[in-house]
DNA sequence: TGGGTTACCCACCAAAAGGTAAGTATGGCG
DNA sequence: CGCCATACTTACCTTTTGGTGGGTAACCCA
């Protein structure tokens, strides 16, 4: 269980492990656009199509969303499908691994909030 | 509990929400050396000097390290205590909220080290 | 023939992040 | 006096990331 690990060891190898998973991890959400995309898929229960993300990822432009998109198909957490029809037709939905994200973005998202609450306790 | 939230539920505002909390946090941790940092002081429990960080961070230069080290202060992270003395010495620490972040790292982590083996897998 | 649609690509630029190498301040010590 | 150690700061440069504005291919339809 991830809760169980034991953070306080001394071992610098575990630590420098940990290190290096953790920021591999963080490299792949990394990129301006990365957790828009992943939520709204996560909210969706169907793939989405190129335009319905571009619609709904308020700001991106093309260029950028491609290119996270790519990056996220890269890292196995997206997949890309293409219906051969004109005009084109291309849908992004999660892999099981993009799925697999969710316990941690909840977490993620608990620190967050509750982060954001603290701070704004002491600002006041 | 961050298990039970309702990934799949349709409400645009939520997911917007989510995106932006979860981005929220990740510019925290966002940093070629934040997440390096941060292993370290979870895995001694003690105050961590600036040249012993230094020295645990290979490759990092004092510039970036400081650099990193003033944004998790300000993000409230960390600690800084100065010692007044000659010559200087200066001690990080975890706050509460940095080690709040126990869960999310494990869940991370965890996440990460599954993504390389069936990463490792499939190129096999 | 020429416009419309969709999902791209490319050349180019601006801003942000990362990195190097040189300082600086302080006081103790020989 | 001059050197040491520690924790920085500063000027400057390179690399990465983000963004704009134009293509382009494909086929349909009028």
């Amino acid at each position: 269980m991830a809760q169980d690990r034991e953070w306080r060891c001394g071992d610098p190898q575990q630590q420098r492990k940990w290190a290096d998973a953790t920021t591999d991890a963080l490299r792949v959400l990394e990129g301006k656009w990365k957790i828009v995309i992943i939520c709204q898929l996560f909210g969706t229960k169907e793939a989405l199509r190129f335009s319905e993300l571009e619609r709904r990822c308020e700001g991106v432009n093309q260029k950028m969303l491609i290119q996270q998109l790519k990056e996220l198909e890269k890292d196995g957490i997206v997949t890309r499908t293409v219906y051969p029809q004109v005009p084109p037709k291309v849908e992004y939905a999660l892999t099981e691994m993009g799925k697999a994200l969710g316990p941690s973005m909840a977490e993620l998202i608990d620190w967050a909030i509750t982060r954001k609450e603290r701070m704004a306790d002491k600002v006041t």
